[in-house]
RNA sequence: CGGGGCGUAGCUCAGCCUGGUAGAGCGCACGGUUCGGGACCGUGAGGCCGGAGGUUCAAAUCCUCUCGCCCCGACCA
């Protein structure tokens, strides 16, 4: 390709609205135009990166076993209230009516889709297991896209899904894409980790998300470097912590602790460390309220807290509400006295604190020396549950040795094993070998085409623009002819452009000839900003010193080469 | 949805407070000088100052509404 034929303009400024690295560079080296908010248009060069890894998802789902197809964007909403996803799945839905006034959305996943279709076509045993998965654009009506391409309304997923007769089925056929999701983002370059997930809204028994490791990724990774436990901080495990001493088994007492509305200010009053105070939070829930108690030193972590609660959403219950609930202001709630059907879940670390402080639902007011067993739990249920949000520090959930460490990472790729959870609500069964019907046993496996680049570029970016992994570079090479009115280093250089050509292609590798009729400085800065891996420039002086000079975009290192050893050494460079 | 901010040339922005001929840099076109890390000089094209309404002799500027966009929070397959 000669770029003074091609559609690549870069720029030097990015557009104001672009905050994070990937998407000042994708958008200053002409890859992708925002049309909308969160709504982009891949440029001819963008979409070249886009084309490659999807290329390599492609080649890594089908050696797995998986069989490409494409379903439909829009989507009717029979099966979407089959799936009860038409109530549940919220404001995200891009819903749509059409001129007959029948409903529709505009699909962010296919679970629906790829379901009715096997339910359809899929009667046996003998047909399973399958496993479908297509690359397609999706709609989802984020409350904030940002980010480029990391959090777009619009985006191109791969999006698989898997069928099994039963659970050993289903394990082998996440195992296979979990080894296919690994190969893929090692072909692409990319440093990544696996790490446990919530489900989320999705359902289902087990899932796993691919992070790659970036300081801008959206998403907080726990994990252990002693044992190699990983996990979203949404969903992260902590491990046995310290417990305050016992004081013994004095009766509890009310005590006045006027003003003290946080758990600082009454661990200074009385004296004590803040894990020794117990903190009661009440929740607003799908269900009423709900009290949720927690050592006074930790956070509580909404995510695993929904999943104890159930429901779709829950949020911090209004001050009137914590009056109405407990009998006592905000800032003084407590376990002790809650009426009976108030439902109170306590987390675990709180449980072993004996001899805790909490408030007294009285203004002003707290208890001392409070036991589970004797004040709380001889009144009431309690529900003991893990929802504590993991810190960096904590002791591993796993192991015994390892500590737990934060880190933040990209969501590029996520898996889950969803079980029957779709196949039973919109019947998708199959007759055994015993002639018995079962729900099929499903997976449904994501990953992101343009977060992936853009994840890239967050990994590889240095002061001169993008230095893209090879496999993802719109082109491998970026021939520069410096001299282009010069007529011998024109012919040079148009020569070497058609050897190159027909050297690289057998390997998938591609040039862009810079012949514009520009100077040597914006070729350079270009071909940097851009970030070709390999970059070869012919020019009056290159030919003086015996040929061309290559070079890398990582490293810079340079050489100058005989031009009839140039597409060897590109090669060379390149594998 | 709550809070904050911004919409002026293709891009980045000034002008607005204090109303009176719409500006700069980059980019673009043409001419010239340059030519190995985003050159320089000259000339030029390019604007419903996001939209609507209002105040005023007069609105990019003041007021109201509206649309779009960004940030923080809430929320989040």
């Amino acid at each position: 390709m000669r770029w003074s034929n091609y559609y690549l303009m870069t720029a030097r400024e990015a557009p104001r609205d672009a905050e994070v690295i990937s998407h000042q560079l994708m958008a200053r080296s002409g890859l992708i135009r925002r049309l909308a908010a969160g709504i982009y248009t891949m440029q001819p060069a963008g979409w070249r990166t886009m084309r490659k890894l999807m290329a390599i998802v492609r080649r890594e789902m089908e050696r797995a076993g998986a069989v490409e197809l494409s379903m439909p964007a829009i989507q009717p909403a029979e099966i979407w209230e089959e799936s009860e996803r038409w109530y549940k799945y919220g404001v995200e839905l891009l819903r749509m009516e059409d001129r007959h006034g029948r409903r529709f959305c505009f699909g962010p996943t296919h679970e629906e889709v790829v379901t009715d279709l096997v339910r359809r076509d899929v009667k046996s045993y003998r047909q399973l297991p399958i496993n479908l998965f297509q690359i397609q654009t999706k709609f989802r009506d984020e409350i904030r896209p940002r980010f480029g391409l990391m959090r777009g309304r619009e985006f191109i997923m791969k999006d698989a899904y898997s069928f099994d007769a039963n659970e050993e089925g289903l394990d082998r056929s996440y195992r296979a894409m979990h080894a296919a999701y690994s190969r893929i983002f090692e072909a692409c370059g990319l440093e990544f980790s696996v790490v446990e997930a919530d489900q989320g809204a999705i359902g289902g028994s087990s899932s796993h998300e691919f992070m790659v490791l970036a300081d801008t990724g959206e998403s907080a990774v726990a994990s252990c470097a002693a044992c190699g436990y990983g996990a979203n901080v949404e969903r992260a495990e902590v491990g046995e912590l310290p417990v305050p001493a016992p004081t013994g088994d004095e009766p509890a007492r009310e005590v006045e602790t006027p003003g003290t509305t946080t758990v600082a200010q009454v661990a200074e009053l009385l004296g004590v460390e803040p894990a020794r105070v117990v903190k009661t939070l009440i929740y607003d829930t799908d269900d009423g309220l709900a009290a949720v108690a927690i050592r006074g030193d930790r956070a509580v972590n909404e995510t695993k807290l929904l999943n104890v609660l159930g429901g779709l959403g829950l949020r911090l219950a209004t001050a009137e509400q914590v009056e109405a609930a407990t009998g006592g202001p905000l800032g003084f709630s407590g376990p002790v006295g809650l009426a009976a059907s108030l439902r109170l879940v306590v987390d675990e670390s709180a449980r072993k604190v004996a001899g805790f402080v909490c408030g007294a639902n009285r203004g002003d007011r707290h208890f001392a020396s409070v036991s589970w067993d004797r004040d709380v739990a001889s009144a009431r249920p309690i529900e003991w549950v893990d929802v504590m949000t993991a810190e960096a520090s904590d002791p591993c959930p796993r192991c015994s040795a390892g500590e737990l460490r934060l880190s933040r990472g990209i969501e590029v790729g996520h898996i889950f094993k969803l079980g029957t959870a779709y196949s039973e609500k919109m019947n998708c069964t199959f007759t055994d070998e015993h002639g018995r019907l079962h729900p099929a046993e499903m997976g449904c496996y994501g990953l992101g085409i343009g977060r992936t680049a853009a994840a890239a570029i967050e990994q590889g970016h240095d002061r001169d623009g993008i230095v893209w992994p090879a496999p993802l570079a719109p082109f491998a090479v970026v021939l520069s002819s410096l001299d282009p009115g010069d007529e011998a280093v024109r012919l040079a250089a148009d020569s070497l452009y058609e050897e190159l050509v027909d050297t690289l292609a057998p390997g998938g590798f591609d040039v862009l000839y810079d012949d514009r009729a520009e100077r040597p400085g914006v070729k350079f800065k270009d071909a940097d900003l851009v970030g070709f891996p390999v970059r070869v420039v012919v020019g009056a002086r290159s030919l003086r010193n015996g040929g061309a000079e290559v070079s890398a975009r990582r490293d810079g290192e340079r050489e100058v080469v005989a031009l009839d050893q140039v597409s060897d050494v590109v090669l060379g460079r390149l594998r």
